[in-house]
DNA sequence: CTGAAAGCGCTTACAG
DNA sequence: CTGAAAGCGCTTACAG
């Protein structure tokens, strides 16, 4: 803001170009209400005179800003960044501008960082996954801020939401593992609490060893924070106290990645002697050697379509449809068969 | 906004405690100049109430909104995303909200942009590099809306920036890829036109040559767009041209990594056959086999630096001052000495 | 230290 | 299709 007191206000172009205000905003905002003629004229002379709305006046007149906040764990990696950026784009084109704060997995930051962007105007809110104090949803919904969520979705939920379902699709990619032959499986997990994606994907990993007849039971599952030099420690450890593991599932690729690269060091191939998999199928997946076994999920039509729903929340146009969307298993290299290296294998 | 109707305005809470709206007003923004004892009790109405002030009216009021806009190329990836993270961050400590949008390194659609945020009400913007059309700045100085400039930093410009000398870095590279023998350089850049950045790096890479006694006019250069595909391409393209090539530099890390990638598929080892660097030092540079060298940029501190100077050029306490960053050189093993392959480097 | 009141610049029923 | 006018909910000189 901060306009120089020469900038033009909706005054100084209606009486520039013979006309009421009410009619200038019309052609501003509801073009085909006004006469062709009238509004060529106008428009003329916003264009002339360089008019641009003034924000605040506009926001508390209409009761609305344009603006979507979204709270997303983290900007720093491909995880959901290639996702905000769609979204950000699909707003842009429906006229919207986009807040973007982070909470750094707390959920105490992301409290505070959902009142800040409602306080702040917020016409809406987007939120990653279901998991978090009733009192949030209460607070907002008392404020009339409509909310979706996105990178989960889950049957029988009260919040709408566009995302996929977590647990089936890391089901899916273990029993692809199980199919293989893999007995014992080990899991490097995101932390769970408080994060309803990652537990439900070790959910699923469990939902695929009793589908097989494998005991949920025997799961050995390390949970370590998101990032590469955990996802190694982890890994180094869970080794350590099984090496007869034959695959290590991670709950997402940057885990796994970290993973791989212990592997390295420590002398084991992959996948002869270990298999490991990855999920998100962020950029890295495919740039590793060897290629991670993952789980795609669609970033960016994600990304379109909350942005799409939530717009169309704002104006009223839906109330909160939730959409499932598919994620799908991508095969590369770093899953094999158990027992490869014994059995004609490369060697080293 | 789209508050329910029954949320309680400033008059409300005034009432409630029996002062004047200007009084609950000065209790909220300027505390020191109210008697403790109404403060106390203003305060503590103002809680019971669960009043949250009206954005809308308060900027208009207050003609400004806390608020902050940047405006990246893309979000996708982590040359700007771990910058921006930290900008974010530095940004709420402080009490200001960003604004992202992305500009896909198109000038007309940061133009938009530029446009969009400011008549969101920005405070003040972000944007990368000094390269635009003249009248946009004059447009921002017209608005009253101070900018600051990163990612690069140049002696005798008259827009702030908070960033690094991209030239003198790659220099620095360059220079270091020169003693170690190589004299036969190829070049991956990023597309120039409009993008200050690209080119001072590759100028950069031509001044080393020079100080050296090579001729810059010798320098093969091949720019593409900014992404793995495009590298892996180009790194192609350039080797059937001139398979004497010693060494590739590359405009960033994402290239390089096309780069590497496509030198794995053509049979040739890195660095023993072909060196290749890269610039930024993202995540993917210490992940790929072998390990990139190339810039470390300090990303985090440039978001942090660039947050504070912003925020202090809204407040006026500062008018917009630049600080130069420094870039360092991150050497890992793609880099090795030409000819390696004749002289007891490791058989395939 | 506190209050009355103007004013910030729009949008939107309501009339015509 | 267009206009007069109320009203949105704050902040801030100005007085006292």
């Amino acid at each position: 803001m901060q306009q120089e007191r020469n900038s033009p206000t909706l005054d100084d172009v209606a009486k520039a170009a013979g006309v009421s205000t009410a009619t200038v905003s019309r052609c501003l905002n509801l073009p085909d209400r006004v006469a062709k003629k009238t509004l060529d004229r106008v428009m003329k002379t916003v264009d002339d005179m360089g008019y641009t709305p003034n924000f605040g006046a506009r926001a508390m007149a209409a009761r609305r800003t344009f603006t979507i906040g979204a709270i997303i764990p983290t900007m720093e990696n491909s995880i959901f960044a290639r996702g905000l950026q769609a979204f950000q784009e699909e707003l842009r084109s429906r006229g919207y501008n986009l807040l973007v704060a982070s909470s750094s997995y707390r959920p105490d930051v992301e409290k505070e960082q959902i009142r800040a962007l409602v306080s702040r105007g917020a016409d809406a809110l987007l939120l990653i996954g279901y998991e978090r104090e009733q009192a949030i949803y209460d607070y907002l919904e008392r404020q009339g801020v409509p909310v979706l969520l996105a990178w989960a979705f889950l049957e029988g939920q009260v919040q709408p939401s566009i995302g996929f379902n977590n647990r089936a699709a890391m089901c899916s990619l273990a029993n692809r593992v199980i199919e293989l032959g893999h007995r014992r499986i080990g899991v490097i997990s995101a932390i769970t609490k408080g994060n309803d994606r990652a537990a439900e994907r070790v959910a699923g990993i469990r939902d695929a060893m009793s589908q097989n007849g494998l005991n949920p039971e025997n799961l050995k599952v390390i949970e370590t924070p998101y990032d590469i030099q955990n996802g190694a420690a982890a890994f180094d450890e869970l080794m350590k106290a099984d090496p007869g593991l034959t695959v290590v599932m991670c709950g997402n690729d940057v885990l796994a990645v970290g993973a791989l690269r212990k592997s390295k060091e420590m002398g084991l191939r992959v996948p002869e002697d270990v298999s490991i998999t990855g999920f998100d199928d962020i950029e890295l997946a495919s740039i590793v050697t060897p290629g991670l076994t993952t789980v795609h999920v669609p970033h960016r039509e994600m990304g379109r379509k909350a942005a799409t729903e939530l717009v169309d929340m704002v104006e009223k146009i839906s109330n909160g449809r939730s959409a499932e969307l598919q994620a799908s298993l991508q095969i590369r290299d770093s899953l094999g068969v158990p027992g490869m290296s014994d059995t004609g294998g490369p060697d080293r």
